[in-house]
DNA sequence: GCCATTCTCTGACTAAAGTCAGAGAATGGA
DNA sequence: TCCATTCTCTGACTTTAGTCAGAGAATGGC
């Protein structure tokens, strides 16, 4: 890890911190403890479940309970049973409530205003370019990936929105009765893998790994969500699979690709995987790929 | 006011929120309140008065001794007398309380690294990249102007700053004794005007304007201190003046300039200031400036 | 219908953060 | 030298934040 690196990040969350210390204390101008704005904040104009917002704010139940009782008894919110599960109890703003959170709005409207305001329009664009390139690597930075069965929601979510996005980009449309999709057991360890991507608990991205033989692994269905592109997922993906196929003893690892997914040759290519000659019969096949691990 | 820009902003400063966040947690890992951690912090390797203390915290008083009690039968600090000043108190760490800012010091760089570890390296370096961009519009959000007499410490610091600078960009160097430098009368109000322009307490920039006769104006002394140059620290010196030279009755402002300072032509000519024919003798001038109010 | 589990609430706490008034020491200028 | 001012400390508070154990209601699977 480059120190320098380090220290620049340091020196910008330092500065940071300051304004966000700006923006807490300018929510206390409105005569009410930090804690009950966020949860204000967090319920929002949709109401959110008790569990919901425990986890987000990271309060302990009975701490949570006592700060709903005190903005109930302001008249900020209610607090009803949810319909399905009568266990569950759901939080929603009353008329009042969303006028305070509207208030709150309006004091960060006021602090995000207050950092543009001094500059002239050409310094605001690249100010905000760069929170946005900022927060771009962040959320990055927060992919997580973990191994699960294809058969999961999450999986099955990816692997539709990848089909759906190959036949609009397939020159010949996709027909999934064509290609040879793997079943969930192909896809289940020891016989192969599925890694899913997710960002804040949504998936954004997935891959797979099957195993050929006992020295040769598959990789299918490396997909990244429009919304994630650009930060490193399919990578990332494609390094999860590897590390399992080495774990399982496998030397080579080969994939076969579109002529469309162009940024996909590029990924293989810079992850060292040589185009080699075709190996499958893949009807949707036009590129074969094939990497020493 | 963008309120697409504002929104960014917010949302900005809600994601980064949370990383501060987990780093305020991270220092809590030492057992001890997330004040007095804030106060090894601010006392750093060189000690610090309490007054500049509690300024930089917003601490009361009686509880910034109470914390540094506390820090004291730790072990971490010791207070003492200020030498010139025996009311003020100056607070220094121990070497004990050394190790403990060195501890402290690993876990923001742990998180920082955090940051940036899951990321390869030219996301790492636009990221970082981005950080300092971000950093360098706040910095210049925060700077801050006033007229003042161009007797002051600050100012007298920006002049001789601004001559030192000159003498070795100006081709045929600078000698203060050929240019008819104003007297501090000339640019005191209501003959003149002086604008001192700070970050953070530090003078960064100046700019003075003197009035020539009921009509007209002149502009003087435009200077950037080099550490906060691209943060439109001369434009708003500029503004300010001419809002100055306004509420004076004044009509048109003028300047001469030399060929060297190109950047400062720019910025004249962007701010409405057209090239006219010479009017002055300064020998050091080799463009005339002028502007309708 | 039974029972382990899940979810929320209440009571009884502790710790941290912050406020306020006033005392006492040191200073600086009249 | 005197006196208003500055700076810090102490005592006596309040509020906010957070924890923990246990009770009670609802659920889901058997």
């Amino acid at each position: 890890m480059d120190s320098a690196q380090v220290q620049r990040v340091r020196s910008f969350s330092r500065l940071v911190a300051q304004r966000i210390g700006a923006l807490e204390e300018s929510y206390l101008q409105r005569g009410r403890p930090l804690g009950e704005a966020r949860l204000i904040f967090e319920i929002g104009l949709d109401g959110a479940d008790l569990r919901a917002l425990r986890d987000r704010l990271g309060l302990d139940s009975g701490y949570l309970s006592r700060l709903l009782n005190s903005l109930t008894a302001h008249g900020l919110v209610e607090v009803g049973r949810d319909a399905s599960d009568g266990r569950l109890r759901r939080a929603v703003l009353t008329p009042n409530g969303r006028v305070e959170l509207g208030a709150y709005g309006r004091l960060s409207d006021a602090l995000a205003a207050s950092m543009l305001e001094p500059l002239d329009s050409r310094q605001r664009e690249r100010l905000v370019g760069a929170m946005a390139e900022v927060e771009r690597f962040l959320r990055a930075g927060r992919v997580e990936l973990s191994f699960e069965t294809p058969a999961s929601d999450d999986a099955r979510q990816c692997l539709d929105a990848y089909f759906r996005e190959i036949a609009t980009r397939f020159e010949a449309g996709f027909d999934p009765a064509q290609d040879r999709t793997p079943s969930d057991g192909e896809l289940t360890p020891p016989k192969g893998w599925f890694v899913v991507a997710r960002l804040e608990g949504e998936p954004v991205g997935c891959g797979a790994l099957k195993r050929v033989d006992d020295a040769t692994g598959e990789i299918k269905r490396v997909w990244t969500a429009p919304s994630a592109r650009g930060l490193g997922v399919a990578r990332r993906v494609l390094h999860k699979l590897e590390g399992a196929a080495r774990d399982a003893g496998l030397i080579t690892l080969r994939l076969d690709t579109n002529k469309a997914l162009t940024e996909a040759h590029a990924l293989y290519r810079k992850e060292g995987y040589r185009e080699v000659e075709r190996f499958s019969h893949n009807p949707y096949a036009h590129h074969w790929f094939e990497k020493r691990l």
